[in-house]
DNA sequence: ATGAAAGCGCTAACAG
DNA sequence: CTGTTAGCGCTTTCAT
């Protein structure tokens, strides 16, 4: 920068005008200064411009995986928001890996990142106890368990998600139903199921869920195999979300049954993959990319105000996306 | 800082010494430091460290979007390997867009990482031409089009990639076959698959290639349905990535053909969800995780090391994945 | 509109 | 093993 200025004839703090374009320079000067950039490939060193500013024009994003197309979704969202403002994005996979988590957030917090995007809670209940700065700026996202009230939350109601998955199959007369359910994570929309049946008093008994060994194709294929084995006679399979359901379809398939004839299948989250399935899949959408959106503007806001975000819990709304997965129960 | 050194009762440098563990310190004042530490909440300034240092344990990532599973497989092995090491990753995305190419490669340049991976050339060609320092160290992963000799690059032959899938269709007896094809980006994978064929004087005409509208299963399908409606005779159909063979499967699976008995279906990438389709996807293999790693690496290796990466182009080998998709060709 | 001085929070190099 | 002195490259006052 000092080279800039003295080829230039001028100040390191001229230089420092243009380059920012903070304050007037006169147009010739600022031509002259151009010029000496130019010609000497000068270009801004961003860390000492944050050392200097107080602000890395950065946000942190932690989210369990990347290898899912609800998480890559969002990671994507808000990719192109903070582009938008001009901010860069730090990626953290926390990886079903507790203490991964922890370093994460501790080493993004440490200043280097203006904030930080929390998207999904599956390994960080405990760490989050162990935010260091209560003035950091942090917003959750896709939050499914318990929301710690003392933080800014997106996400969506998943009980009620769940109810509406269940509503559809009672209304469609389903009563011998099967829960694919990855748990402990998705609790929330099971039990959603079970309370949309127990208004028509009936139940879906534990021995009717099963939790696949991953959240995979292949795991949702094993689990709903092992449903149609403990319930030849059932009529419905609810899996908790997208990459299940899609191995669910395949084992029902397999199986010799037809979709919907003699099963249903209702899946969750409603990401891109899951249209093309044959049948379609019909499923409880989760908008996810608004989530994204509404959580990174949050930050984003709060950083152009140079204030915390607000503390509310934001609760989107879902919609259930009927294609040809679920039809009438055969009796 | 001096907050902690003057309740410790030492200085700075030695708060310093004790956070970064890189000079011994007696036993007791480390000790002695650790409580102020803990008692302040004191967590060092990664960014004033970064300015002492002229480091920032942090490398960029840029890829054509991460909402595909092929890259998303990329930018988890990316995170993970850096992870291992102490790295932050830094990503951006291109989305189909020059310009944002170009800021993107601007803005991380600026000392803001310490090193740059760029996976997939699709945006690039013409921004990588404005590298501002050539002692900034950059590779390429997964470079399909003119490899520029001056950056060190982890990729595959692809055209070696299409030949080999050409290989098998022609073995199966195959001789009216259409491609679908995103266009130019895939070029040399139907330029493979085209000398496969050649070499047993076949030709596949422009006529019998198809570019979808889209990269997404959609845009397979309706590609795959323009190809069959072309030639309703033809035996196999080619895809240039996963995404679109998903939806080529599903198109010959709806226009009452069986795969494949009477239409033989090949992919490209082999990425996780492909394994589950019906019939199982056959697919040449490209082993994304591999070149992730090995760029990674290769990166890491020249920041420890302190020297530009070894500019080498490594290419790694490919498979063939031969499933349920393909079978001889009907008479 | 431009210049001069000070400092962001930390680490490097050396001295003791 | 610990203290001292500089300085990373930039932006912020405040003068001029």
């Amino acid at each position: 920068m000092q080279d800039v200025a003295t080829l230039a004839g001028v100040t390191k703090q001229t230089v420092s005008n243009v380059v920012t374009g903070r304050v007037a320079v006169r147009p010739d000067t600022a031509t002259r200064v151009r010029a000496a950039i130019a010609e000497l490939g000068y270009k801004p060193n961003l860390v000492a411009r944050s050392l200097a500013t107080g602000t890395t024009m950065t946000v942190g994003l932690i989210v369990p995986t990347v290898a899912s197309p609800f998480y890559s979704e969002i990671v994507e969202e808000v990719e192109n928001v903070l582009d938008e403002h001009g901010y860069h994005l730090v990626l953290g996979t926390t990886r079903a890996d507790g203490d991964r988590a922890k370093r994460q957030l501790a080493g993004l917090s440490s200043r280097l990142v203006d904030a930080l995007l929390i998207a999904g809670d599956r390994d960080l209940a405990d760490p989050l106890a162990l935010l260091p700065d209560p003035r950091f700026p942090i917003a959750l996202c896709a939050w499914e368990t318990q929301i710690p009230d003392s933080l800014p939350v997106v996400t969506i109601d998943y009980e009620h998600a769940g109810f509406l998955a269940g509503e559809h199959l009672r209304g469609l007369g389903h009563q011998r139903v099967a829960a694919v359910v990855e748990l402990p994570t998705h609790e929330r929309r099971l039990s959603g199921l079970r309370s949309a049946f127990a208004r028509h008093r009936l139940r879906i008994g534990d021995d009717m869920v099963f939790a696949p060994t991953e959240a995979t194709p292949a795991g949702g294929f094993a689990a709903a195999q092992a449903a149609l084995a403990a319930d030849p006679s059932l009529t419905a399979i609810f899996a908790s979300h997208d990459l299940l359901a899609l191995g669910v379809l395949e084992a029902v398939k397999e199986s010799g049954r037809s979709v919907p004839g003699d099963v249903s299948v209702i899946g969750f989250d409603d990401t891109a993959p899951v249209g093309l399935t044959h049948p379609a899949l019909t499923a409880v959408a989760i908008p996810s990319r608004e989530m994204a959106q509404q959580a990174t503007n949050l930050l984003l806001r709060a950083l152009a105000e140079g204030t915390l975000p607000v503390n509310s819990a934001q609760l989107l709304r879902t919609s259930l996306v009927i294609r040809d997965s679920t039809g009438p129960a055969r009796h």
